[in-house]
RNA sequence: GCCCCCAUCGUCUAGAGGCCCAGGACGCCACCCUUUCAAGGUGGAGAUCAGGGGUUCGAAUCCCCUUGGGGGCACCA
């Protein structure tokens, strides 16, 4: 292993987002790219927020997108492994403590007694002056005696950090150089909450150096904050790391993929039936490229090709279009076994939401794949698609029932003398080679178009005018059902109820 | 308001001075295949490379300005 190591690090304040999953894989990438340790922190600091049901969607949603880490935590709630734990930042509560009281002894940062109310008046008048908000420094300066009181007064503190004049420069794996003043940082900003809890940017520059961080790659929204981080790793001592700062992914109006706008959470694309391949593929190629015009790659592949030089910057506009496309492509790519493992929960789902009676076998399944794979732009369409062959009493409405071109009694001259030919074939073989020919015969026979009577025959068995190959479709049926079905709507259509 | 970042077809992108009057993919439209729906094949429409100035024999590619868009500025992360 290499002395490269990069982390992801969520908070688990809600569900795994579909931008800290493409922040989670360029990591990933990068780690196995070069040989590195991919790292997983929770960062659990806003206690009202986080929960352990979040914890457990993250880190399930990172499992099942096949992004595992070297070091992390193993289960939601659990403990973890790796030599620099722990890595849940609220069981490490005394490393920041120890942080802090190193910058507060050498004056780096101080108490701050603003009230919430003062603060916010503040931020009222500047914004009414049109001033950017900042910290104006009330507390900066206050002497030994001055805190002492206000301790006494039974006040509380924060802990600001003391934001020194200067400008802060450094050099981004993705952008090049970037150069911030620290005037327009907000002012001394606070480091640890008056309950003693610690805040994000002094908690992610703590454990990014302990955890010996060489590369953080994260979503450009941190682009402006990392003059912060930067001025906390040489308050601390600390070496910096390299910064990369990933474009980030928008909703169709080009502003911040939110789950106002778009859907978010990795957890929906998994239950509507997205497979990882694609969603890996197609995340991997927001904001990347190989250069060349490859596109279909697995995760193996865009390792062996990634690099941050092919990192694009500007914003990409979240394509779900795209995604199913690329979803199609995998699905059709999968084998046989791993196609029927993976469609088993969604059927088991149909059965389950009462849309098919029973959840089908394995076996049966398989004998379906040919006729569906091409068919599938996600998992989650296959009740859709074949879902008739596992209900056991399709009513189809009388209106459903004929073809454009044909009127009822046309349609049920038709099915009444398809349904003969289905019964004047072999019950024991019942292939498609020998249902065609005497339908088209038949077809002709009549002066019908057999597209026509197919259409007949494949509203009165699935209910439906898109379906696969309809010979395919009613052997998968069976003769008998076949005939069942065209007798409902042979007698749908003479006005019985059948 | 201040600061930072960004800017090639509707979308994702190739392009790192001449190979580009800009290539690929998704989507869209035709046609082929075809019993429907898909898949697949072929072809097409679609970007004066945001605009304007430079630099250069030559710019999508370098520089400047403008415009537009986005992000950040919490006792959220």
């Amino acid at each position: 292993m290499s002395d490269i190591r990069v982390r992801i690090a969520p908070s688990p304040t809600g569900p795994l987002h579909i931008g800290t999953a493409r922040t989670a894989l360029f990591n990933a990438l990068f780690a196995r790219r070069h040989g590195g340790t991919f790292i997983l922190r929770l960062e659990d600091t806003d206690v009202a927020r986080s929960t352990t049901a979040f914890e457990a969607d993250i880190l399930d949603g990172l499992h099942w997108l096949g992004l595992g880490w070297n070091e992390g935590p193993n289960v939601a709630g659990g403990d973890d492994h790796g030599p620099y734990g722990p890595y849940r930042q609220m069981q490490r509560l005394e490393r920041y403590a120890a942080a802090t009281a190193a910058l507060l002894a050498r004056d780096l940062a101080y108490p701050c007694f603003c009230t919430p109310d003062e603060l916010e008046a503040d931020r009222t008048a500047q914004e009414a002056a049109r001033r950017p908000p900042r910290y104006v420094g009330r507390c900066a300066a206050l002497t030994a005696d001055e805190r002492a009181s206000r301790v006494a007064e039974g006040r509380l503190a924060v802990t600001r950090f003391r934001v020194p004049p200067g400008v802060i420069g450094f050099e981004d794996a993705v952008r090049g150089r970037v150069e911030i003043d620290t005037a327009n940082l907000g002012g001394d900003f606070v480091i640890v909450r008056a309950d003693g809890t610690p805040l994000y940017h002094f908690t992610v520059v703590v454990d990014d150096a302990a955890m010996r961080i060489s590369h953080v790659i994260r979503g450009e929204d941190h682009l402006s904050n990392t003059p912060k981080h930067i001025l906390l790793f040489r308050a601390l001592g600390y070496p910096e790391p390299v910064f990369a700062h990933l474009p980030l992914i928008l909703n169709p109006d080009r502003t911040k993929m939110s789950k106002r706008k778009s859907q978010t959470a990795i957890s929906d694309y998994i239950a509507q039936g997205f497979v990882r391949e694609a969603l890996v593929n197609y995340l991997a190629l927001l904001g990347w490229s190989t250069g060349t015009e490859e596109e279909i790659l697995s995760f193996d592949e865009i390792a062996a090709r990634f690099d941050l030089d092919h990192v694009q910057k500007g914003g990409a506009v979240f394509d779900r279009e795209r995604l199913e496309w690329l979803n199609g492509q995998w699905i059709r790519r999968l084998d046989d076994e791993d196609l029927i493992t993976r469609l088993e929960p969604f059927l088991e789902a149909e059965h389950v939401a009462g849309r098919i009676d029973r959840t089908p076998t394995g076996d049966e399944i398989r004998t379906v794949l040919p006729m569906i794979r091409e068919r599938l732009p996600t998992l989650g369409a296959v009740g859709e698609l074949i879902g008739f062959l596992w209900v056991d009493d399709l009513r189809v409405e009388a209106d459903a029932l004929p073809p454009r071109r044909w009127d009822p009694a046309t349609t049920r001259d038709g099915l009444a003398a398809a349904r003969d030919v289905v019964a004047g074939t072999s019950p024991v073989t019942f292939e498609a080679d020998e249902l065609e020919p005497p339908m088209r015969a038949l077809a002709e026979a009549r002066g019908w178009k057999a597209g026509d009577l197919f259409m007949a025959i494949r509203v009165a068995v699935t209910g439906r005018t898109a379906t696969p190959p309809l010979f395919d479709t009613l052997v998968a049926l069976g003769r008998e059902r076949v005939l069942a079905r065209l007798d409902r709507a042979i007698a749908t259509l003479s006005g019985g109820a059948a």
